[in-house]
DNA sequence: CTCTGCTTTCAAAACGTTTTGAACGCAAGG
DNA sequence: CCTTGCGTTCAAAACGTTTTGAAAGCAGAG
């Protein structure tokens, strides 16, 4: 292959690595999924493994979780025994899947959880001592501080995962912000 | 201590370590932070290391990072030999420092990155045989898609990074695709 | 049913990160 | 000066995660 596309293959899959990382998943992932974002043809396990140099075993595990969240899918080749794999190529929809499913939930929680201590100290008031009580007064704000930046986490969050169903990447070059 | 105050002060640092995880830096970096928020008074590194149950060795350690991220300060008590620290109760501050200083430096990175690809392939085209220039082609669809995508991240960061006092919440859902 | 070629599993090993604590450095007080 | 009481450093140990490869599983073909 000609060495400028060796190249732009090579940093475009290292970056879908650390992009990965950066969300909390494997860099084997990433770079699963860019290997298979830069093939215009479905790639088997064996493919994937040569291609980056790692076990099959490991491939195999990454790529059941690629699918879990929706990164890529199982491409059924006629007359072959293999599995094969493209990449989800919507990114808009990868987004919206991670986020979705694993940062919405972990902000709801922390709501929750927040939530549960701001009832607790004030049911608490009454039976503090009034050292106790002006510690509590001094946490009900802080708990309160935290609240309000998971609130806009969450709406934030809200805005991206409910945006629109497909998304025309050449328009959103054209982004802006009011 | 009342076993209410002492419950919502364990999950609020629990919590805000789990935070820290999230953001990339260390889980003691973000049990620290919230020891430091919870405690109207300033602590030395003793106190955190005997509250925390860490050696000081890493408290110390630990706090330097916290400040040199702008979450914590070094106070200067009087007639005291001792280091104490309190933390940056702004929030939003906080969150200023971290993206404005990290990660918006590594979606710089990402689109400058990816604007070389751009460069590159278009370069070369003349020197491909067919076949390579139609790879070349698809190439460039795909890397132009995750362009796209950063460029919605460093304007959402920009919208954060540059907001005043308080973030203008409207200001975020307002980061449209069109 | 058996063989064949592929996938999946999982325990062990490799690897990376975090934590510790002892040694060191440093400054203030005597 | 020395001593004392801190903070810092860093190598070693503990710990956690990732990767591997051999073995087991499974499905289709004959």
């Amino acid at each position: 292959m000609h060495k400028t596309l060796a190249a732009v293959n090579d940093s475009t899959v290292a970056g879908l690595g650390r992009l990965a990382r950066f969300f909390g998943f494997s860099d084997v992932m990433g770079r699963l999924y860019g290997t298979l974002l830069l093939n215009p043809e479905p790639l088997s396990l064996d493919d994937l493994a040569d291609g980056l140099k790692i076990s099959k075993g490991s491939v195999s595990m990454n790529m059941r979780d690629l699918e879990r969240w929706g990164m890529a899918k199982e491409v059924w080749m006629r007359g072959e025994r293999k599995k094969y794999y493209t990449a989800e190529s919507d990114l808009w929809q990868v987004i919206r899947n991670v986020l979705g499913s694993r940062e919405q939930r972990e902000v709801q929680v922390a709501l929750h959880v927040l939530g549960d201590s701001v009832e607790k100290l004030k049911a608490a008031e009454a039976e503090l001592t009034p050292e106790e009580r002006e510690l509590a007064r001094y946490y009900l704000d802080r708990v309160v501080d935290l609240q309000a930046f998971f609130k806009v986490a969450q709406m934030a969050l809200e805005t991206v995962v409910g945006s629109g169903e497909s998304l025309d990447f050449d328009a959103v070059t054209r982004i802006e912000i009011e």
